[in-house]
DNA sequence: CGTCTTTGACCTGCGC
DNA sequence: GCGCAGGTCAAAGACG
């Protein structure tokens, strides 16, 4: 929990140098044509500066713009996937209570009334529960999710509230590892796969060795969507539409991350901004662009050191 | 041959 | 105590 929390502020504040346009030697002046300076070329500049200065501002503008709407967005967003859980979980009587426990835990809760952590039972305690819904082809029933994690399928039982079946999942490295998921179609809408995973890995992440850390507590979502399943955010939500290569939005997705406490969301939110900019081929350039500036701006620096210091 | 899935049987908790 | 429903076990089979 707190190891995860501590991964997604620390990603989070990354400070990468995300613009691609952005060359480290268009800062330095002029070496070779330093003593050309005439008044042409002075009006040139001028020219320019003003016209990066309606650009700039046209672009402000646009970007609060988007920042009101994405702030709407995520808010809505937010609020749907309290309704729905409300909906779902109250749909059925019996055995809910866990979840509508560990989901209002998850959720953040204030539509429910609060909790204090003093009435939860022994046994909601020993297991942090986490939900996710992924985005599958209707006709698809196999009721697989792959999060990236390794997953033994124990069971399969049909249940009273829902005409569709529900897999039970160990986690392959059972029972060292003792996270269990249960998958089901959603019963008003089938293209809507739930994923309830119950307990944390004490592991790796199988397909990203060294980090774990940034997912959340069944090691879900985005981390490796396949092709035929998409957690939510990633072809068919909301989400979907947010590009967060738009520094923007990227830092409006932050402040909606700040904003909210609960950490499940939190991370959702982390990883589809992960999963966004993964998947983005101009964040790849970005990031290129980045780590080479980065690495001109190292070499620069130490041009300017050796040359101080000579 | 090892691993994984399938599936019926069994266990457990809860309401009546 | 009984029945119901969710959850788990484990034997058998499939698969690479
Ligand atoms: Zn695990």
């Amino acid at each position: 929990m707190d190891r995860t929390s501590a991964a997604c502020t620390t990603s989070l504040t990354i400070d990468l140098n995300t613009n691609p346009m952005h060359n480290p030697t268009d800062d330095q002046p002029p070496t070779s044509e330093g003593n050309d300076v005439g008044g042409e070329r002075e009006s040139g500049l001028n020219n320019e500066a003003y016209d990066l200065e309606q650009e700039l501002n046209r672009t402000k503008s646009e970007n609060e713009k988007l920042n009101d709407m994405l702030t709407i967005i995520c808010r809505k967003y937010i609020e749907l996937m309290q309704k729905q859980s409300v909906e779902e979980l109250f749909s059925s009587k019996k055995r809910k209570y866990d979840e509508i426990e560990s989901f209002d835990r998850s959720i953040g809760n204030s539509s429910f009334g609060h909790h204090c952590c003093n009435e939860w039972s022994p046994k909601e305690i020993k297991s942090n529960v986490s939900r996710v819904h992924v985005r599958i082809d209707p006709s698809d029933t196999s009721l697989v999710v792959k999060d990236g994690y390794h997953w033994r399928k124990y069971g399969q039982k049909v249940t009273r509230d829902n005409p569709s079946p529900r897999a039970y999942y160990k986690c392959s490295f059972a029972p060292s590892c003792p996270v269990k998921k249960k998958v089901q179609k959603s019963a008003n809408d089938p293209s809507l796969l739930v994923a309830t995973y119950e307990g944390q890995h004490n592991h790796h992440h199988p397909s990203t060795p060294g980090l774990s850390v940034s997912l959340p507590p069944g090691g879900v979502a985005g981390a490796n969507p396949s092709p035929g399943s998409t957690p939510i955010g990633c072809s068919s939500s909301a989400a979907s539409i947010l590009d967060f290569t738009d520094p923007i939005i990227f830092s409006n997705m932050q402040s909606a991350i700040a904003a909210t406490e609960n950490t499940a969301v939190q991370q959702f939110f982390v990883e589809q901004m992960a999963s966004s900019l993964t998947r983005n081929p101009s964040f790849t350039a970005a990031l290129a662009a980045a780590i080479t500036g980065r690495i001109l701006d190292d070499v620069s620096e130490d041009n300017n050191d050796s040359l101080s210091n000579s």
